[in-house]
DNA sequence: TGAATTCTGAACTGAATAGTCCAGTTCCGG
DNA sequence: CCGGAACTGGACTATTCAGTTCAGAATTCA
């Protein structure tokens, strides 16, 4: 049985919880789960050992936190993004800008990333990034249903479906440009999930 | 500098070394490269630590070998079966018992896998896996210009952009139905790809 | 056969890391 | 202002793991 892990009761406490998680997450997004110990991240955060454990069960409660951070600030960013397209060549340009910006910035997709490294070890972690791509599979869904409303779209396509694979795409491809060290591959990936997403226009 | 690990020059050393990587490789399968210790490779190849370090350098090198084994393995496999393959409805069958398989033993892509918990990680161990994908990528290449020679697939159509869009949507699909534990999201993701090739289809 | 080479076993080292403990400090309601 | 609860610091433990060492066994080949 896991031992408890209080909550912080104060403002003092939260701010410092806070800074734990955040700190965290930078260190995770930049090493990875497996490459950040609990003394990176105290250093980092300028706290002890018993502060950690004071907020957390354990490491994995604090992962499960982290990823819960960056999974909710990827959708944040993403909503941002997507929250106004309502049109395919919107979400064209919104497409490309996203591996404009991978280019520039080769550092994967965080939850995708996260995705792969927690799935299979932390169980908490993984359904924080169950919940993540679920947010946002169905910000694609919103914006087909946009689409499919102002008639862009043909009634028969399943919003869902065309969600998922597109997400699939991205997915896939960032991995295969992550491991080529060549954004090609998420280029032509992303190109093949708009075609597909066009042949279903009106 | 990198310490040298001899190569063995006798029958029983090569034995030894295979039996050492092959063990690792399962082990690698079962619980990925961070989750597999040394002392773990050792007890299960039944070998001790300075065989080990015999043949290999360091542990980054033995994760080197052990990935090249998968990913050869996985290239045989995939070899077989999509030698052979020289039409869609093939190349569909092919993928949705592959699909099939996965909802049997989801035990995610041998290479993908591997390829995001490795890419920055160890440098050797990832254009292990850069070969594998390219390997993978050629043989759907492979099809598609069969395909194409039937007369099955219109000539602009770009064997290479297609295979690196299906390789992609795999990918894609085995991650998010490993982390949501349900195989529906790499099935869409197949479908989604398939649609995608018969668009191309004369 | 016997010397040189290749290969093997097992104990050891040192560093990293997750997790514990407890005394001390700060904060808050009454 | 005081008693208890929330919070903090940092030293300590136990374990795991990569990598070392070296004596000696097996194998090869002249």
């Amino acid at each position: 049985m896991r031992v408890m892990s209080s909550k912080p009761k104060t403002e003092r406490g939260r701010a410092s919880r806070e800074r734990i998680v955040e700190r965290a997450a930078e260190l995770v997004a930049e090493h990875g789960v497996q490459g950040t110990s609990l003394d990176d991240v105290l250093v980092a955060a300028g706290a002890s050992k018993s502060q950690l454990y004071h907020y957390f069960a354990d490491r994995d409660d604090l992962v499960e936190a982290v990823v819960a951070n960056r999974c909710e600030q990827a959708i944040v960013e993403l909503t941002q993004l997507l929250k106004s397209v309502s049109r395919l060549p919107e979400l064209e340009q919104m497409l490309a800008g996203y591996v404009a910006s991978y280019e520039q910035s080769p550092t994967g997709c965080p939850i995708g990333t996260l995705a792969s490294e927690v799935a299979d070890r932390n169980e908490g972690a993984r359904l924080q990034t169950v919940v993540g791509f679920a947010a946002w599979e169905r910000l694609f869904v919103d914006v087909f249903e946009r689409m499919r409303e102002s008639g862009e779209l043909r009634a028969e396509a399943s919003s869902e479906s065309l969600a998922t694979a597109l997400l699939a795409s991205l997915q896939g491809g960032i991995l295969l440009s992550q491991t080529r060290r060549d954004s090609h591959s998420l280029h032509v990936a992303v190109e093949a999930a708009v075609a597909h997403i066009r042949s279903f226009a009106s």
